[in-house]
Formats: C-alpha cells, structure tokens, sequence
DNA sequence: GCCGAAATTAAAATCATTTTCATTTTTATG
DNA sequence: CATAAAAATGAAAATGATTTTAATTTCGGC
C-alpha cells in the first residue's frame, strides 16, 4: 500500500493561522504577542518565537500564506487568500500602510497561462502618503 | 552667501551605479565582487562591502534605485528607472529569475493621483517555472 | 604643503531568523 | 491502559545579512 502521506499539524500551526485571520501583514513577534496576550483561550496558549517561525515556514511552503516584504528589515506575512486578496502603499516617510484594495494582477493571469504556474503574487507601492505630502 | 549644499557624491557611489548599469537584481557582495574583479579600470577600484551599503542606502533615498525582494533573505538592487523598467517572475523550485517586460502598474497609477505619491513600486511573482514544472 | 570636511574601511555590534538538541506531547497499536 | 515511536516544542546557540562605530585616509581649497 503507499506510504500514508506525513500527517503534519501541529497546534501552533493552527494557532498561527488563527492568529493570520485577525492581524493584517504582521510579522513573527507580532503573531507570537497576539497568540499569547489572546484572552478567553486561556492558559492552553503560549508559543515560542520559534514555534511561530516554524509554523510560519510551513504555512508559505503549503501556499496558506505569503511573505510580505515592505523594506523595513522584517518579514510580514498574511493569508494567500483569493478572497481578501489586496496589496500595499508604503509610506517611506510614516511607515503607514494603506490597502489597496484593486489587484493589477488580473490582466497578466492570462499571459502567463502556461508559461509559469504562480504560486502568489506581491505588489507593493513605495512612496509618500497623503499626510506626509501636506506636513 | 548660501551654504553650498553639502557635495556628497562619492567615488563608492558613482561606481556602485555604474556596477548596477550592468547587473540586474543583483546583492551588495555581488556588486563590490563586480566592482573588484572590474578589469581594465584596474587599481584605483576595490571598495569595500560597508561602502556599498551605504551608497546603495544613498541611492534607495534619491530614489535612483530600488530595492527587491526575492525572498531569498537577501535585498537585491536594481535601477529605479522608467526606460527599463520590468518586473519578475521567481521561481520557487530552481530560484531563477524570469524578467517580465510587461508592467500592470499602469492602469493604477491614475486611480493613485493625489492619493499617494509613488517613489516605486515592486512586483514580484512567486511560483513554478516551466521547467520545473515539466522535470 | 596644510587644514578640515567628507569618504572609506576594518572590526564590532545588531538583529531577525534558523538550527540544534534535549524534552515533552501526541499518536498508533497491542 | 501501557508503551514505544514519531512529531512537536522551546531554550539556547548559531547564522548571516546589514548597520554602526571609531579610526584612518582622501581631497578640495587656501
């Protein structure tokens, strides 16, 4: 018979993703912080910084969720979800992020059809933002 | 009399966008290595690798570069230039690179005006290259 | 040639992320 | 339930890219 495939999910990988379901692009302290500071759920909690690395991992290389970049030194990372899907304007200046809620991406699916199978996709604008502009 | 503005051009700088002019997406150690090995030009070259950091962080802020992100731990550098500009197709099994001369920015960049000014924007799509996926 | 500002560098520091490894938890099975 | 093997976990150490520091060198103008 074959081999059963390698089982694998762990509990914190399931919390992390619990955790990606609330917290736009935040990065690994940040999900760790959310997970353990998380009331109601009580005492079953707490991860280590590692742990959420891990899961983290795992979840990008199973295509659940998709490393930002936003040049500040640190890996984000959010749900790789049709459904919400949405990119960034950066702000150099604040740091802010806004959402950007249209997606330049739907016109190039089609060119790309057969030549490379996309996994996902990352777009980020970088400049300055409304309220940097008039201070 | 007006303090002349501070002359701040140096040599490192100058040669870390001539290096650019002939590399694509390339990382700070690629760029002195290029810089080094550079014949003809011969011994009034050799830079140091803190040298190229710092003039490629000059360079991110007069915005004549920009930085990418491959997710590979690593930032690469590119021009920031309108004449050549692309973006990329990353291949996540075989990590090379696919260069896409089409740009889905353009139909944004009026919904943006006056919203946000844009320094640059990264676009990058993660996936499977088609040899990879046929092998 | 001398002076001071700016540029350069080597070495040390930083800091996000990964690895190691010993321990604990979960799972399969009798 | 008992048990053993497999997987998950976390603390501490390691890694590695980038930045900072502090000391030295280069260079334009006098």
């Amino acid at each position: 018979m074959l081999k059963s495939p390698p089982r694998r999910s762990a509990k914190s990988t399931r919390t992390v993703l619990e955790a990606l379901q609330m917290l736009n692009h935040a990065t690994a302290p940040e999900i760790m912080q959310w997970i353990n500071q998380s009331p109601g759920h009580a005492s079953d909690r707490k991860v280590s910084l590692t742990s959420v690395y891990r899961a983290l991992n795992q979840l990008v290389d199973d295509l659940h969720v998709k490393p930002l970049n936003f040049n500040d030194g640190q890996i984000r990372y959010e749900l790789n979800n049709q459904r919400m899907h949405h990119h960034h304007l950066v702000c150099s200046n604040c740091e802010r992020i806004q959402v950007l809620d249209s997606c330049p991406f739907e016109h190039l699916l089609t060119q790309l059809e057969g030549t490379f199978q996309v996994h996902y996709h990352n777009f980020e604008v970088f400049g300055l933002c409304q309220s940097c502009l008039s201070n």
